[in-house]
DNA sequence: GACATATAGTTAGTTATGCAACTAATTCAA
DNA sequence: TTGAATTAGTTGCATAACTAACTATATGTC
């Protein structure tokens, strides 16, 4: 058998991940509290974007974890902010490319500090060791289920 | 400084939780697959009652990690199926606990089957000592964000 | 070139989430 | 015992999620 025949006790919190909802919520609130009004889910989009700007909605879908719907609708809502702009591909007229608008430039330093100070609140205590098993479960999970 | 000082590309997937929401998709697929017709957030729900009859719905936001709408509305939504009952308790009338039908024990053993077979499907690969290095991250945050 | 297939994105419908404001029942204190 | 504060739950509103069905463009094969 397996080692990591799991414990009914224990299956619940790895389906809902708390851990990382709980991290969201607290970002949500911090950006609230600042005057930002962005949500989470769009926030992730611009996180993405500010690594690598005019990504294709497939593109974000891949790179969000997220379906297509739910990519037409954060950029929909992005763009009604007034923060992106879709482009549509000259090479393949199917594909929006999405840009970043200015404002959105001016948003990138605030939330990300915001984002790394709750990050470092929500990991006191925790080792850089244990971060790394973290993420290297994570990943083969998500590989698992590919 | 701290070792935890998060490098920014490893920043998302602890905000978005992407192994968690993988999982929780993968499980209502197979839910889908077998005509099961209850969400991923009802099943969860019926979990904890499963684990202990009779709760109250401030309980269940507390087990469950939501708040008191999210379980109002899902209470709701069980109820419609007629998978649970809302009774209002007799030593305070503002208490409703919340009791399962016969319908939802027929549901419990080939809901839990699944979900440990889905478990154990993502967690093909993982150690049993990482699960749990995992498990009390996930448990450090939690109480860091409380 | 023409038709089948694949890909990018949108729309519609149901469910869930978070917040804020609300009602009703209970508790506590003057 | 009355009136303020607390607690349990509900309702309304905006955003987001997944599925399925849809349009439009591109590709590939005969």
């Amino acid at each position: 058998m397996s080692g990591n025949q799991f414990k009914r006790g224990e299956l619940y919190s790895f389906i809902t991940g708390l851990a990382s909802t709980a991290i969201a919520r607290r970002l949500q609130k911090n950006f609230k509290q600042h005057d930002i009004d962005i949500t989470i889910e769009q926030w992730s989009v611009l996180y993405h974007l500010w690594k690598q700007d005019g990504l294709s909605q497939q593109e974000l879908c891949s790179a969000t974890f997220r379906d297509k719907p739910s990519i037409t609708r954060l950029v929909d809502n992005l763009e009604k902010l007034q923060l992106v702009k879709r482009v549509a591909s000259h090479t393949d007229r199917r594909i929006n490319l999405i840009y970043l608008t200015d404002k959105a430039a001016l948003l990138r330093d605030q939330t990300m500090d915001m984002a790394n100070r709750t990050l470092n609140e929500a990991l006191t205590g925790v080792t850089a060791d244990e971060i790394a098993v973290c993420k290297s479960v994570l990943q083969r999970v998500y590989d698992n289920l590919k």
